[in-house]
DNA sequence: TTGATTTATTGGAACGTTCCATTTATAGCG
DNA sequence: CGCTATAAATGGAACGTTCCAATAAATCAA
């Protein structure tokens, strides 16, 4: 079947008897050569057991057909669905998407970055993991790499982000919870090293403001962005001499751990404590109770991500808009009892 | 900061006032040069934006430094994790693993893997695809890159597979209900073309037949693997005329499913009806009620995979010994009033 | 038939590394 | 001082492709 070294063209030529650039032809699916003699390299490729060496190819290339995906933490179903979004769009244009986790750890984000900038990638999408120095993207930039942003953003930098209104759901879900009849609000999980945290906390406090929701009323607890620094926010804020009714979450699996935590007191969401996530995944729908949150087109944004890069390769260019994606805010039963059930809205 | 056209040692060597070889033994950490030399390099190198040529040098070298991970279904938590327990692994080896998601379509599958060859990974960890054919990975066996098998083995095939004791988790799950009183029992979700589903099912046959259920009071729905399959599931199952009591889910996302459909009729898991997962993933602990699975130490066994792999690709061999990793059972409240916790076991 | 034009095919020079065989410099020793 | 032994640095060929310029073959116009 296969011989023993790797084959190359050189022995797919001799076999079909061609010169190596015929081969190439072949390969590369040029319209230059005969049909037949087309047919008859072909069947050399598959006779040789030929794998094509694409790091010898890219050598002369312009530009290879691999795209990075960088992402802060795969075991976040947010984030596969992110990733799931755009591979969708690179298969469809013949580009293989390959995918890296950092987990949130910003040295093991440079190693990532660094080893895919050494493979030859003709882009990077990157959800930057927390505490991403502003200066980590100079190289890259510097190499005329396209980047864009997904999901999160950087402080100061000229890299297109994609990204959902943070800043409008959160002000939509506040909105929702004062409607409901609270008067003394939360905001829980995340921290202040990330720009969608400041957008997200912004909205909430726009919406208090707009409600004349007074200072002290307002409880704002920074926590990690998982199940247990969710049950660690609701520890905290149920502490205090006035606490809270209600709690808009940073994200989901914060607003998951609120939920669990009230259950273990004795609570139950949207009865006796009234919860909003953000992000709106899969398990939102199907927890118990079922989880009011803001829905952020996740899949929608990935394959935006996807196209947006595509279009910078095609230009070679390494600047491209920024993209605020719409959001709305779907009403479950984890913030209170029904009224109505979705609130849609467009950015 | 950065030159116009993309730098190369030569350009070093220039800069540095050395031989290219010489910057080609710095990059390599080699002992052979003056300290003082390699200081010296080491600026130029920085100084001229340098970004190493991995392709270029893996036509010389014999092995890259990258491994595969092929993935059938990221969205997977479970997968997820997988993925996570082996990135650890090789990190500390210095390798690199690209991820790709194949959406458990062998189509897909084909052409990540054809990608994956073409940038000439040196090793492959591949979970399956549904349907994969016994074929896909002569190609890749004859090109001498090694591959293991991850949580899903392939019908008739000499590649290594590290998977769970799926046999026996399924016996003790099985036990676990028979123990409680159940006599009618279903097995839930899964199709019988994969080899996990055959190992999974076995074990409860087997559990089964210790107990001497007879077999009439069996009920085995096939079923996608997903919550909208395990719905569809219980919905079949209770339309018998003996319905069962209890059931073993093929994974947990079925075992969610099935608890989701008692709910919608007004049934609770537990009380009502016994539910059993597999997997053990961390909503599991989380559901309400929470879930009785079978933990099978999905971190542990990415782990044990990469270290297979780097041993095959140290000992340039595509020979390994299956692995089979131990099991056990964590009872929660889905299948019954408490009685103890844990049942722990190695296989 | 002949030259011009089009269609297929081909050799050879890159591309950016590594690695072997040398060369050059430095030190050690009697 | 001459010789060997060791340490440090180097030139050049090779790796498997692409692509340009050139050639060869086939077709056409006159």
């Amino acid at each position: 079947m296969a011989s023993r070294a790797k084959a190359t063209i050189l022995d797919i030529a001799r076999e079909a008897g061609v010169s190596k650039s015929t081969v190439s032809l072949v390969l590369q699916g040029s319209g230059l050569i005969r049909p037949e003699t087309a047919v008859k390299v072909r069947k050399a490729i598959e006779d040789v057991g030929y794998v094509y060496n694409r790091g010898a190819a890219n050598l002369r290339k312009a530009h290879s057909n691999v795209i990075g995906m960088v992402i802060n933490d795969l075991t976040n179903p947010f984030f596969a669905e992110l990733a799931v979004g755009m591979e969708r769009v690179f298969q469809a244009a013949g580009v293989v998407p390959f995918i890296a986790n950092t987990a949130e750890n910003p040295v093991r984000q440079e190693e990532v970055l660094k080893s895919m900038m050494e493979q030859g990638v003709a882009g990077l999408i990157v959800s930057p993991a927390r505490g991403t120095t502003p200066g980590a993207f100079r190289r890259i930039e510097a190499a005329g790499v396209p980047v864009v942003f997904a999901m999160r953003r950087l402080p100061e930098s000229r890299i297109p982000a994609i990204a959902p209104d943070n800043h409008r759901g959160a002000c939509l879900a506040t909105e929702h919870l004062i409607r409901k009849g609270h008067r003394r609000l939360a905001f829980f999980g995340g921290s202040s090293d990330l720009v969608v945290y400041q957008e997200r906390l912004g909205g909430f406090l726009e919406a208090c403001e707009a409600f004349a929701i007074p200072v002290a009323d307002r409880t704002i607890v920074e926590g990690e962005t998982s199940r247990k620094g969710g049950m660690a926010c609701l520890e905290t804020a149920l502490a205090i001499s006035e606490p809270p009714t209600a709690a808009l979450c940073f994200n989901d699996a914060v607003a998951f751990g609120v939920m669990l935590a009230l259950r273990k007191r004795g609570l139950e969401a949207g009865t006796d404590f009234a919860v909003v996530g953000f992000d709106d995944v899969a398990e939102a729908e199907h927890y118990s109770p079922a989880l009011t949150s803001v829905a952020v087109d996740t899949a929608g944004l990935g394959e935006r991500a996807a196209h947006v890069m595509l279009k910078m390769i095609q230009s070679r260019t390494t600047r491209a808009e920024d993209h605020i994606g719409a959001v709305s805010l779907v009403v479950r039963e984890s913030s209170g009892p029904n009224r109505n059930s979705q609130v849609g809205d467009a950015a």
